[in-house]
DNA sequence: TGCTGGATTGTAACTAGTTACTGAAACTAG
DNA sequence: CTAGTTTCAGTAACTAGTTACAATCCAGCA
């Protein structure tokens, strides 16, 4: 195992000291001559700079910290990727933790970001990372609740956040004008947004004289139970004589397995049932589906420029969603 | 801005020294009542100890470094997930890098991981990196890389592929027994996975009295580039009166260009063209497409592995697939 | 009471860098 | 020809930890 070169190395090859290399590398007054023979010594010896050690003088490393609920929704992936573009033109790397929906994981993670003393946080998780994020800003790192507003944040910690309500007028607004009247929802637990999301879209129906009864929403935490809560939706509607003709799905995470309840069921989208979810995602289009989408990727450029910017206030962002009309409900 | 507390504010606090307050963090021989005042110091002054520092000590950090060209390929997802399972159970943070299959951002995102003296690096690269990861090794930090083999490999530097030959033939056995015999491809550049996985599946062809000719072969790099070539594809089959009868797409990235391609032309899957393509993915079940899967979750479990283990010699290892039949292709 | 010894704890050197301060040339000006 | 200023490079102190070695403490024993 060949031992890394230090800037002690370099000095000695070059027959300089440990401050000239340095002035060198980082642009301080030294002569040309001295500087050519330091970048030949660090050419020589593959010389690279130990990141760790400029973090710990600097306080901070130049990492942004990202922790993401769920790796796998496009909602996420767009988000990681705004992020990304801002940091790789702020010469950042973004380091990024998964927390597969687990409470017990967003604090660890959030800690170990702590450790690591990124330069920013940003973060998807629930309140119980929230001491954490709100002493870390307090310390001068710059965190970002995604999806999310926290109350009285103090300088430092940022929110940003889609117009949920809005979101579910928009659903409610397009039903509405596809001839749609018996609307059955399925949202996912107690996440503020998917009950802003619910009440947008019940608001909205209410005001065009369609009730949406509570009855007519059902939740369904994980994938497995999606099957369970369509079926339900849709004995309700035989029930009451006002057969279902339109489902909403208030998570992206959930798309999948919604469609599939319903074509499992050889249920015809639009004929039978008219079908709208959240979060635009690559098959979309290609299956017609019509959803209500984030602007994920500019979410992400906000939350980056929010890291790196360091604005002196709390920041509480909210994103519009727009609708992107396909065939899935008809008209 | 509140300044962070350091080991020397713990160790005033408790009255004692910094490297008792280190004894105690990791576990050395103390009193059980010094270890009481030590840790209610570190809980009244919310200390966190600094993971960069930590770093420069022990020559390296504890995180892991992954470099992906394409974070929206489902199969990098998966295999993101596995090597965060390893690197969690290990008390590592995953440092992800996306290159938006650019060779500069490659090389540079590499050369970052390097500075950040990152523990292990897995990296889904091209050649162009090969320099520095070999060095990397050398100093001492496993490298992985991913989807390709690496002639020569100095010990620490693994490589994890999938066996292409064998995805080729997968398909060309599956459409056979699915009565189609002219086969189109769309495929990828130059990447020599590709290479493989058309050779695989010529070969196999050819074996079963199927020629795939030079020019049922065609390249598209680019999802706007699809829908050419599959017009080209299409028009070849119908000058030579053999009309095709199947479509290949030899990587994952290209698949919902090549299905919309086909049904954006009216063509009926599979009653007028069969189609196969690589990865799996969430949506493929739904819309009913075969593919040849990649056990990707199990690669980053072994990517991960191999970083953390650390085996003495360059490990090569190579994957299986496995072929998902549902009935994007008849029978 | 004094000695030996194991258990704790402190001192100081170390990791790989950055930078304030200092000193020595070299150049300019009177 | 000397004084003043500028330029350049080196010394040493600093970042936040870890750890080898030395010092101290108290107990047990003669």
């Amino acid at each position: 195992m060949v031992k890394r070169a230090t800037i002690g190395d370099v000095a000695a090859d070059a027959g300089v000291s440990t401050a000239t290399v340095s002035r060198v590398l980082n642009g301080g007054a030294v002569t040309e001559a001295t500087a050519a023979r330091v970048w030949e010594a660090v050419a020589r010896l593959e010389y690279t700079p130990n990141a760790l050690t400029k973090g710990v003088f600097a306080g901070h490393s130049s990492t942004i910290g990202v922790v993401i609920r769920d790796l796998s929704s496009p909602f996420y992936l767009d988000l990681i990727r705004g992020i990304d573009e801002v940091a790789s033109a702020n010469d950042s790397l973004v380091m990024l933790a998964n927390t597969f929906r687990r409470v017990d994981r967003e604090v660890a993670q959030v800690r170990a970001m702590d450790e690591q003393r990124v330069r920013g946080l940003i973060v998807t998780t629930g309140e119980a990372t929230d001491g954490r994020t709100r002493r870390m800003a307090e310390n001068g790192t710059p965190c970002v609740i995604i999806a999310r507003s926290v109350p009285d944040a103090p300088p430092g910690m940022h929110s940003i956040s889609l117009d949920n309500v809005e979101a579910g007028r928009l659903m409610a607004v397009h039903l509405a004008g596809c001839g749609r009247s018996s609307v059955g929802v399925v949202s996912s637990g107690g996440r503020m947004s998917q009950i802003e999301r619910t009440a947008g879209l019940r608001q909205a129906l209410a005001d065009l004289g369609l009730p949406l009864p509570e009855d007519a929403v059902t939740a369904a935490d994980t994938e497995a139970e999606v099957s369970g809560a369509v079926g339900r939706l849709l004995m309700r509607g035989r029930d009451r004589g006002a057969p279902l003709d339109a489902i909403v799905c208030t998570t992206g995470r959930l798309t999948v397995a919604v469609h599939t309840a319903l074509t499992a069921r050889g249920i015809a989208i639009p004929g039978d049932i008219a079908f709208v979810t959240m979060d635009d995602f690559p098959w979309a289009a290609a299956l017609g589906i019509t959803v209500v989408a984030q602007p994920s990727y500019q979410m992400g450029l906000k939350a980056g420029e929010l890291v790196v910017d360091r604005p002196s206030g709390p920041a509480e962002l909210v994103f519009a969603p727009t609708l992107v009309a396909r065939t899935s409900c008809g008209e």
